[in-house]
DNA sequence: TATGAATGAGCTTTCATTCAT
DNA sequence: CATGAATGAAAGCTCATTCAT
């Protein structure tokens, strides 16, 4: 999953680059499988196949490290998000769609949903740090707005919908699956993540979120 | 290590109790708050009162005591779930119940939703050490089953829903919008844990499930 | 150069007794030898014999050792001062004294010259951590200017004498000579710590301040 | 590596010497700032506005710097002391301004005494490396003992004084005064650099080397 | 002449754990 | 039942120094 978010213009050292992504991947890795008090430094140097010590000369500390992994991860959902075009199909369409987006995503992308339940863990007690995280999503939220207000105009939809909150919704319903999935399978002795029970649970999500705006 | 949270049948030291107690809920919250990797065990014992070393003699390792903390918490949701009497309700109250019940459940005890993160972090990687928990909620499965199943006899609900699923959804609503609150809140600009907000939420989240197990 | 302060009367554990004070005087040499910034953890848990760890259990961090070992060492000078008696002696026999005195403590406690440069040295940055430090020798001073008020009286002794001007006097004359006797030994081509050069030393400094405080 | 601090004979270029001197002074003050062992390379780079690598290209190693920046700081002090003209003055005047000088150039240059601290401590124990710095100020020696002898000579001073020691002594007057001068104000209680404190001292050690080297 | 990238060695500090009583 | 003393291993991080250009 890499992404390239801007294009270097200046004649850099390539190596820079390189090795500044190398790092950037590997330690999302170290910390989706770890945690960020699990992860460990000489573990991510060695993933990324560089010194130890590029890792702080570049990132600052383990710390700065994480929120640049965080930004890194964030930047990534939101540009694959942009690619949704959402407005291009019908309400009905549009919501399904989207339901199994924030589905595909998170399979594809297990590691951010780690990375989402550290970022939550650390924030709890020392807050917000990294305010560049904060102009995540609002756009798509403003999508969903217009397709909910589509939807209504049509005759489909329920009114009174609050698209930040259909968008956490959705989230949800994938998010504790998946996040959750060992203590799940556990709990009720079947491998939910088998093809047949994905496809199941995405079933769900989609009759859930869909039954929800759709009137009669 | 066995710990016997209920009732000793044996007559044991009162200290002995105590200790045991103060160690499970200080490590409670130290897991919660940091985590298992960030859990530090000097922290756990000045929390509890109690010399270091007492740790490992009542509960082995950090490890041992994290599986013993999880076990204690899934044994309290466990009993909290047996006191709903969902079928003393008609269907859709007793959905409507459930829903509030999960709510109000992860609201009192946030560190629930903390541990649960942990214990899938780690899970992911040495799977399910402590068969102790599997027998957890299979109960409130089988009630909501029945549940599910008279709406459907006296036609208020639709057919073909999988208890499973739509108890993973509950927990998911209430889930994700508790756990990423710091960040949802910065992202939307909002402060989602205001009592008007908590309101609003829970009002969605019922709307959303009886939407979706409601015929018409 | 051990300084029992205090007794210990409380039933400790010998060891710990043992420990400490085997870091302190593990500490105050490598510091002595190659100050703050140079020495190191491991060669003092070398020398002291002890885990490395322990240093931290017992002082924290290599700045609280560092200011235990200053603590430490200015107690020792203090107590010995203490044991003086100047005022047993006439006037002139008590100058004299004093002069001797500091001269063979320098020479006896040559780590207590390099641990003053490395306090100042920090101190010069941050500030006065240590406040216990403080009420290191006015006791000094006060005998001190008993002893110039008498020879005053006496018509020995000059007045308008300052009894601080006069100590820090005396410690400044034997201080630099035994500071920098290796770049003074090599600029002027002669060894400065033969007993002969010692000898002349301490005459010397004791005419200059005689010379001083003398009338006529 | 030499330093050519003076005049460079070959025309060499501007930015070259420029260069030099910014790491010359930047290091001098890191130097006397934190010690030999507490300097930082990156810090003097910084402080030069250098890349770090012209240091190694310039001197060498840490070692060799520290050794540059030390003859750079006797070279200045032997230079100002070179235009005393002490010859020119009558005995007592020529005592007076030597130790008025003495007080004066501490004072100006406080990084001169952290650096001879510095030196002293490491030189302790890898003795004379710097050959060089060896010519110091015998100069001035032969000039104070000229002094001496012509205040002999014309009765007004003690005879037998050696100049070796009395330039050792109104250095060590003004120099432990001024490098222990937080420890001292701390202990006495006095801001022993206010203006009217550091008039005293000039005056209370004028007072000792004169009172020590007249007769009568 | 000058520099950004990179590193091996070693630093202080931390941690879960055990020993001895 | 309880504890203060002690530790091996490893963590995050730093440092003087070198490489490649």
């Amino acid at each position: 999953m890499t992404v390239e978010i801007e294009t270097p213009s200046e004649p850099r050292s390539r190596d820079a680059d390189r090795s500044q992504q190398a790092i950037l991947l590997a330690s999302r890795d170290e910390f989706a499988e770890h945690g960020l008090g699990g992860a460990r430094m000489d573990r991510i140097a060695e993933r990324a196949g560089v010194n130890k010590r590029l890792i702080y000369y570049y990132f600052g500390s383990k710390d700065a490290l994480f929120r640049a992994v965080l930004e890194h991860s964030y930047a990534g959902i939101r540009q694959a998000e942009q690619q949704l075009h959402l407005t291009d199909l019908n309400p009905v369409e549009s919501i399904r769609r989207l339901v199994e987006f924030t589905w595909a995503y998170y399979i594809d992308h297990p590691e951010f949903i780690t990375l989402l339940n550290s970022a939550n863990l650390h924030q709890a007690r020392h807050l917000g740090k990294s305010e560049r995280v904060l102009e995540m999503n609002s756009p798509l939220i403003q999508t969903l707005r217009e397709v909910l207000e589509r939807g209504r105009a049509e005759g489909q939809f329920r009114g009174g919908v609050d698209p930040m909150q259909l968008y956490i919704s959705i989230a949800g319903l994938a998010y504790f699956y998946l996040s959750n999935n060992h203590t799940l399978s556990a709990i009720f002795g079947r491998d939910l993540m088998s093809p047949k029970a994905r496809n199941e649970r995405l079933s769900h999500m989609t009759d859930v979120i869909l039954g929800y705006v759709l009137t009669s």
